[in-house]
DNA sequence: ATTATTGTAATAGCACGCTATTACATTATT
DNA sequence: AATAATGTAATAGCGTGCTATTACAATAAT
C-alpha cells in the first residue's frame, strides 16, 4: 500500500485527492465555471482571478507596479504570486507554458 | 460577435475565462494539485475540500448533523452547500453524476 | 400526544487574505 | 554622481467566510 491505491484507508487527504480529481475531470471552460461557481464564494473567485492574471502578467515580464496600476491589485499581492511563481510547485508554470503560444 | 470569439473585446470578463481555460486544461490529479497550491492559500484550499467533501456526503442522503460531525464542517457550512446544491448553477451535480459508480 | 430529529435561521466572535501606506536596498537612467 | 525605478518588507485596517450557540418550525418515532 503505498501510491495510487484503490482501498479508503485515506480518511482527510483523500478529500483533498477527491476535489483534485474533480476538478482534473472539468472537461471544458463552462463546466470549470459553473464548477467554480458552486464550490466557490465570489469573494474566493475574485481572488484567484486576480491572481492568475497577475500570473501571467508577471510571466510576461510586467513590473510590480505596472500591474498595480492595470489589475487595481496591490503590491503586496503580486509579490506574493510572484514568489509562488517562482518558488511553488511549478503549477503555475506549467499551465503559463501551455497557454504561452496562444496570446502572441 | 455574440459567443465565442478569438477577439479582444473582453477586458474584465475574459480575466475569469482565462482562469476557468486554465483549469479545464488540467490533465490529471496531480496537475490539479500543483495548480491550486500555486493559486490558492492553504485556507482556501482546505475550505474548497470541505465544501466538496459536505456535497459529497449530502448527495448520499446524509444528515446535516452527522456530515456536521463526521467532517467537523459546522452546520451553517453544510446548509450553504446544501443550498448551491439544490439552486447553483449545476456545477456540483455535473461532476457529482460524472463519479456517481465509482464509489458504490 | 409526546418526544426526538431534521432543516433553517440569527447572532457574536475569530481567522485570514486584501488594501494602502511607508520605507528601504538595489539596480537603471540621466 | 544624482535621480528614478524596482523588488521587498512591515504596519494598520477592512471585508468576509468560518465556527459555535441558540432557537424554532416541520417531520418522524415512541
Amino acid at each position: 500500500m503505498k501510491h495510487h491505491d484503490q482501498t479508503q484507508d485515506h480518511e482527510l487527504k483523500s478529500a483533498a485527492q477527491s476535489l483534485c480529481e474533480a476538478i482534473a475531470s472539468l472537461a471544458n471552460a463552462d463546466e470549470a465555471e459553473r464548477f467554480l461557481e458552486d464550490l466557490c464564494t465570489p469573494a474566493e473567485i475574485e481572488a484567484m482571478v486576480d491572481r492568475w492574471r497577475v500570473a501571467q502578467l508577471l510571466d510576461q515580464g510586467m513590473t510590480y507596479r505596472d500591474i498595480s496600476e492595470l489589475t487595481e491589485v496591490s503590491v503586496t499581492t503580486i509579490g506574493r504570486v510572484a514568489r509562488f511563481l517562482e518558488m511553488g510547485t511549478g503549477g503555475y508554470r506549467t499551465v503559463l507554458d501551455r497557454f504561452a503560444g496562444s496570446k502572441t
